[in-house]
DNA sequence: TGCGCTAGAGAACGATCGTTCTCTACGGTA
DNA sequence: TACCGTAGAGAACGATCGTTCTCTAGCGCA
């Protein structure tokens, strides 16, 4: 199938200039000429718009996920030295020429509640990497032999710090916030290993 | 001048319509008659779409700043009172009704770096946002008689968590993330002060 | 070679956008 | 009372949006 190829083009496309500009500033016929895919193909691939934003999040979703886990689980199998790795890959991800923020916090602030699919998608994704870092967390409780009391509440706080991280890098970007957001996560997580 | 009062009426609109629905999804039709300003003096009062847009975030940036400043003041002269009336002060934000994040953070996802006066509208309010938090550091590390040295540090840190809570409860609003970065700050407090 | 089906190129459509213009009605001044 | 300037109401304009339709050219198959 070259529907393959063109549905590749068109998210390709489509992530470049939905990221960059934002959903709604970016129209269809832009899609086309920057994918080169006609207008028919893109239509009868993604009926609407609609689908191809949610298309567009789900994809990138995925990759960014992988991503993140595939960098942590290539380090050392230290706890600490895997909470450092996310906060690498952080710091990485925020030097990229053109990085912008999160793509689903941008999505979700621009289309709000109105838009259902966008906003499942959004939890979901967040909801991942809140996932993730409770793993980082409960590694790190087992390590140290501490009681798992209170990893609910260090998970949610290294989840205040990634975001919070991200926030402020999309206005300023550069690696900083990953590496201050570093540093406060191993003094949050010494206190609570401590208790 | 019967303008000042228009001119309320008009931002109030655009306010609760921008930050509900975002900016490209409102059209001028609409403010105007949640306004019930004429479209005529729409267009003397603001002659386009983004003075409209620059005004009303303006306005909210000098409400929002002045309400989160008045609250802390209003807070025994403690710093760590101050600093939990600041997270306080937050929570009751992130319970609103209609919370749905950082106006700000919305309207530059939104828009992008592709409107100038946006951008530094909201590079304005997160560097006031971030010099409130650094008195607040200043007044613990004097309280303390702590070197000054790592106060920056933990300035830029509270703010990762102030941030990361407004991202968290913009998806799944209430005070919880709020609550939770209160804890996370005085911890991260009580290991720089202690150093 | 002739035929039918599909896909591409792009015009066209209706809706809606930001913005401006027209027309009417009214209020202040002589 | 007659007049003029302004303001309101809303139609109108050009642009652009998402989406569909038209037309033509090329391919597989008898």
């Amino acid at each position: 199938m070259e529907d393959d190829l063109a549905s590749t083009r068109l998210l390709d496309a489509a992530e470049r200039l939905f990221y960059a500009e934002g959903v709604q500033a970016v129209g269809m016929d832009r899609i086309r000429a920057e994918s080169g895919v006609p207008l028919k193909r893109l239509y009868r691939l993604y009926p609407a718009k609609a689908d191809l934003v949610a298309a567009y999040l789900d994809r990138r979703d995925v990759r960014w996920t992988a991503s993140l886990t595939a960098h942590v689980d290539a380090a050392p199998a230290d706890p600490r030295a895997r909470l450092a790795a996310a906060f690498d890959w952080l710091a990485a991800w925020f030097s990229e020429p053109g990085f912008r923020g999160c793509a689903f916090v941008n999505a979700f602030g621009e289309l709000g509640y109105a838009d259902a699919p966008v906003l499942a998608i959004v939890r979901r994704h967040k909801a991942a990497l809140r996932a993730l870092l409770g793993g980082l967390v409960d590694d790190l409780v087992r390590d140290a032999g501490a009681p798992p009391a209170r990893a609910e509440d260090l998970a949610d706080q290294l989840m205040l710090l990634v975001e919070g991280a991200i926030a402020v890098a999309a206005l300023r970007p550069g690696p900083a916030p990953a590496h201050n957001a570093h540093k406060a996560a191993d003094a949050l997580v010494d206190a609570a290993l401590s208790a």
